[in-house]
DNA sequence: AAGTCGGGGCG
DNA sequence: CGCCCAGACTT
């Protein structure tokens, strides 16, 4: 892939500037007003956001957000909190293991940075539950680092606009990031601004289901809305009802069980499925494995 | 590259 | 009822 680097600036494909600028200019006029991106947020308050945020909406995680940080305003704060509590304070936003693995980046946080966020895409990465996507949002939006931020709200804007698609690829593929690097500005803070834009764009107007053209400051440059906004092709149907799911509702229904009381005896939980109660054990095995429940004897509980 | 991992709301 | 949501991690 290293012949790319002798394609010409002007050849890769990308927004032109005018288009940039009307997003910026559009997020100066419509951006919501979020709690991690006012001028007093901490680069912990914003890293916590990215985490809460992955894979679940805004409008859900803005109680959370508020109550955890009021809670837990530092890394060194969360480092020490019982796990137990740290999981009831994620409540049901899913994907609890992002909460573990949030306490862990808390503790790496107060280890190896001396309770301070670093601020490099390098050193983010490398801590618990930080991908690619949140080292580059945390660099970008807590230090005002340059960094090709590309999530699921992005990556559909710049499908649209530049390769007149209805939807990205369910994988970040090449072409795409070719796409982000060649639009990303140049300037640092531009370039900061751009991504905080267009991720608005995607999660306000340009959005997956009915985007919102007749608003979009970027119709002009539109290659989706010029080309008549063809639909991707279906997807290939589902084969059979999705029997892997019930085993994650299984899963969240322990866990609400294990929130709710100190400890719960085996029997009871087996009780949360009698048609099935092997796949409640195997449910509760994979929670073990995964140290999101503990086990006492007959008695399972929370890690403490 | 494909599977797994929650939970809720909307069309 | 299927899709979508500021993805990460394992295999």
């Amino acid at each position: 892939m290293r012949y790319r680097l002798r394609v010409p600036d002007s050849a890769l494909p990308r927004l032109p500037d005018a288009g940039i600028d009307a997003v910026i200019g559009w997020f100066a006029r419509s951006a919501r007003s979020l709690p991690w991106r006012e001028d007093d947020a901490t680069p912990w308050g914003i890293l916590v956001s990215e985490i809460m945020l992955q894979q679940t909406p805004v409008v859900r995680v803005l109680p959370r957000w508020r109550q955890w940080m009021a809670q837990w305003p530092t890394p060194a704060d969360l480092a020490e909190a019982p796990t137990a509590e740290v999981l009831r304070a994620w409540d049901r936003l899913g994907y609890p293991r992002r909460a573990l693995r949030l306490q862990e980046c808390a503790r790496a946080i107060v280890r190896e940075h001396a309770g301070r966020v670093p601020g490099t895409q390098e050193e983010l990465r490398a801590l618990p539950g930080i991908g690619e996507y949140t080292a580059a949002a945390v660099a970008a939006f807590a230090f005002g680092r340059r960094a090709a931020v590309a999530d699921t709200n992005i990556r559909r804007v710049l499908v649209r606009t530049i390769a007149g698609e209805q939807r990205p690829a369910p994988s970040y593929t090449a072409r795409e990031r070719a796409m982000t690097q060649a639009t990303l500005p140049d300037e640092t803070e531009r370039s900061v601004l751009w991504n905080q834009a267009v991720m608005e764009l995607g999660a306000l107007v340009c959005t997956a289901r009915s985007p919102q053209c007749g608003l979009c400051p970027v119709r002009a440059h539109c290659a989706w809305d010029r080309a008549g906004r063809p639909e991707a092709p279906a997807d290939a149907p589902r084969r059979t009802q999705r029997f892997e799911g019930t085993d994650r509702q299984m899963r969240g229904r322990i866990m609400a069980a294990l929130r709710s009381a100190d400890q719960v005896p085996v029997p009871l939980l087996l009780a949360l499925d009698p048609e099935d109660p092997a796949r409640v054990r195997r449910c509760l095995g994979t929670l073990l494995a995964d140290g999101l429940a503990m086990r006492d004897g007959d008695l399972v509980h929370l890690p403490r």
